[in-house]
DNA sequence: CCAATGACGACTT
DNA sequence: GAAGTCGCCATTG
């Protein structure tokens, strides 16, 4: 899986990381941004934000701030979508914000195995 | 071309 | 410890 941190495409890349998050697990914006050394935790968000037209379908929902807030649930379909999704795979939600965040909190050198 | 904004994050006060 | 401010990089006006 060679990475071509092409810029223009680098969204194809948060994708593929955020498809990869298990059902029942969350992670962060910056933890993706980092990972894939986008130097900015916004151009994670910016990409999920246009992420509702690709296909396959990217679970966005399961992507929070770093405070484990729902911070994009208005981007959707439905303000409520969100959490009914996150409730849907067992993450409970507070607040508007993920309940043990740190213990649904995924990074995805998980995946690497 | 310049200025403002944004599904964020880290640092400073 | 909480609140405020600046920085990041790309898109849009």
């Amino acid at each position: 899986m060679s990475k071509k941190l092409n810029k223009t495409h680098y969204f194809d890349d948060v994708y593929d990381v955020v498809r990869a998050v298990p059902r029942g697990r969350v992670t962060t914006y910056g933890t993706i941004a980092n990972f894939l050394c986008l130097g900015s935790a916004r151009m994670a968000g910016w990409a999920l934000n246009k992420c509702q037209g690709a296909l396959p379908p990217v679970p966005a929902h399961r992507v929070v701030n770093r405070k484990g807030e729902l911070s994009g649930r208005l981007m959707f379909e439905h303000p409520t979508k969100m959490q009914e999704l996150l409730e849907a795979e067992g993450v409970q939600i507070e607040n508007n914000a993920v309940v043990d965040f740190d213990q649904k909190y995924w990074h995805p050198e998980e995946s690497l195995s």
